[in-house]
DNA sequence: TTGTAAGCGTTATCAT
DNA sequence: ATGATAACGCTTACAA
């Protein structure tokens, strides 16, 4: 295999490689004008442009970013920690985070943290080594190496989906402890009396369950059981949720207060197999107000939270550290909505 | 502002920045072994190795992955390109995709394509400047710059979701005509004489719609109408189409197949609404197999794409051309299958 | 085992 | 308007 290649070192260009030089030679320039056209055209005279574009339509020239980002201390790059990707509660949120940011000529490295703060902890750690010029991460937990790491970087942080007296830097969100009183207010508005609580595995999810179950019985409610599911969430974890709360934890009517949608409409589903009437015998209230929640039978009661503004405002608090100085408002509360449908 | 500064030029680093050369200095090496101590422990003394790891840890030093990898000319870097990041159907792929490919060391740059054609160029493009290892993107059909672009960036090309004779270079997926005449195979044994179509604006979905129509027809049973939504895919969109099939196209029973599960569910639901019958009057079928599907009432019958092997080969298709040569299999079908449940 | 030197392909700075 | 030159922070020879 050695003994076919014609030299063994010396090449370490494969030939093909073009870069500015290459379209620079071909253009009659030097590289650094090529660098020019490419960046303010405007510095560049109209005949050295077309040129130069010229010779770069001809070898198919792409700029290389790696080299750009290391000569000019800036990537372009900007990280998205989500807990899970194929959650459609974060990656829609990630969509509209991306759009705005990309609007302004960044690209987004996205990762997933697995509700796992060692987990977030080592992907902070990679994508630093990326040198982002800016970090959006969800949750206020993180653990004490990653915080260091965040503040070292010195680079604009935005935390999501949650809000702190004491953030990082900035964080966009809303309370997920208010959100879950929010819901026991309601449920004992609608006369509710026994309460239940499904939880997938989400810190967030347990403050929401913790705030509630308080909150319901502080308000002269009965919070009979709760489950938490072991797994990620979805429909088959709620069907079995309603088995565990009906036959092993001694629930029988009231409300059940999920920490998902999908877990929800498991519930529902449980239920409906069981021929338990919703609402009369059994209400149900979900979490993020996806899509289908309004389409089922009954339509799901639910909490909404405005994902596209989160996006937005997440992205704008990142931009306007760019361009400004320190951040007006580094604390955005966006809140949330309960959504009374007819499963309550 | 300018005459505050202390110095205006020559320092153009922000003092706090941490190389390998500030980790050398404190550990009493030079840079290069620090270099080593990372990349390969066992070249360097054991001694030395400690006061290295002392020193990053005192000073928190993350590597800077941008100059390895315009030194190493590998950036660690593989591009995933799926048309929509929010549609669980190819989030989930490029979850089972990422997580293969980071556990071989590499992080995923992913971006949405958004079933257009134009904006996958670009795209493209954008990502092909980041000096990616490899690239990954859905679909066989590409702009001319595009297929240009991804031939000359001479690195491992992979193309899913779908197959075809001639690849860029690798494809893993299925035939899209073939999901639609097994469709329509499995329609008419199933004794149903009329169809009617719902379909996404995605290409590969109009390529399962015509094929099935073909052979629907050519099967004895008679095609009636077809509708096609403007938007993505969504319950309300399914909601809205058979609305317009049966208001406007003149449809009545029969059978309808749904370019996605969640067209199929909308479908489902307006049938529900307006108390027709499932699937006597009206038969179901969905398309990707989402995990509602089974939740369904009545179930949905629907095609299964095994997405997690999907995900799967692809990074098996990359990772084989890094240490490989040239691919063994360089076409790869998985396939697919029809879940027959309660909806037909 | 460790160090020196030469890149990698850009951008920033300073001249011309 | 254009160019020469020095970074940027690493990796890869090659030498000691």
């Amino acid at each position: 295999m050695g003994e076919l290649k014609p030299h063994q070192h010396g090449t370490r260009r494969p030939a093909g490689r073009v870069t500015m030089e290459t379209v620079g030679r071909i253009a009659g320039v030097s590289q650094v004008t090529v660098s020019r056209a490419l960046s303010d055209p405007s510095k560049v005279s109209g005949e050295t442009l077309r040129r130069i574009n010229e010779a770069i339509e001809q070898t198919g020239f792409v700029p290389n970013a790696i080299a750009g980002a290391l000569a000019s201390q800036r990537s372009r790059l900007i990280t998205a920690l989500v807990p899970s990707i194929t959650n459609v509660v974060y990656s829609s949120f990630v969509k509209t985070f991306g759009d705005r940011l990309r609007d302004a000529g960044y690209q987004i490295l996205l990762s997933e943290t697995g509700f796992d703060l060692k987990q977030e902890e080592k992907v902070i750690e990679t994508h630093l080594s990326r040198r982002p010029d800016a970090i959006m991460l969800t949750g206020i937990r993180h653990t004490a190496r990653a915080r260091r790491m965040l503040l070292g970087a010195d680079i604009p942080v935005v935390e999501v989906w949650d809000v702190t007296d004491t953030p990082i830097e900035m964080c966009v969100g809303f309370s997920h402890a208010e959100a879950g009183r929010a819901v026991a207010d309601f449920a004992r508005q609608n006369g509710f009396e026994r309460a239940g609580t499904v939880t997938a595995n989400d810190e967030r999810a347990h403050r929401r369950r913790d705030a509630f179950a308080k909150r319901f019985t502080e308000l002269g409610g009965q919070q009979i059981a709760e489950h938490n599911c072991a797994g990620p969430a979805s429909i088959a974890a709620g069907r079995d949720a309603l088995s565990v709360l009906l036959d092993e934890k001694g629930f029988g009517t009231g409300v059940i207060f999920c920490s998902s949608d999908a877990l929800a409409q498991g519930v529902m589903i449980e239920a409906q197999k069981r021929a338990i009437s919703i609402p009369r015998d059994l209400a149900i209230i979900g979490f993020g107000d996806q899509e289908f929640a309004a389409h089922l039978e009954p339509a799901l009661t639910t909490v909404h939270v405005d994902r596209d503004q989160l996006g937005q405002r997440a992205a704008d608090a990142i931009l306007g550290r760019f361009d400004g100085g320190a951040p007006t408002e580094n604390i955005v509360d966006i809140g949330f909505e309960i959504v009374a449908r007819m499963s309550t």
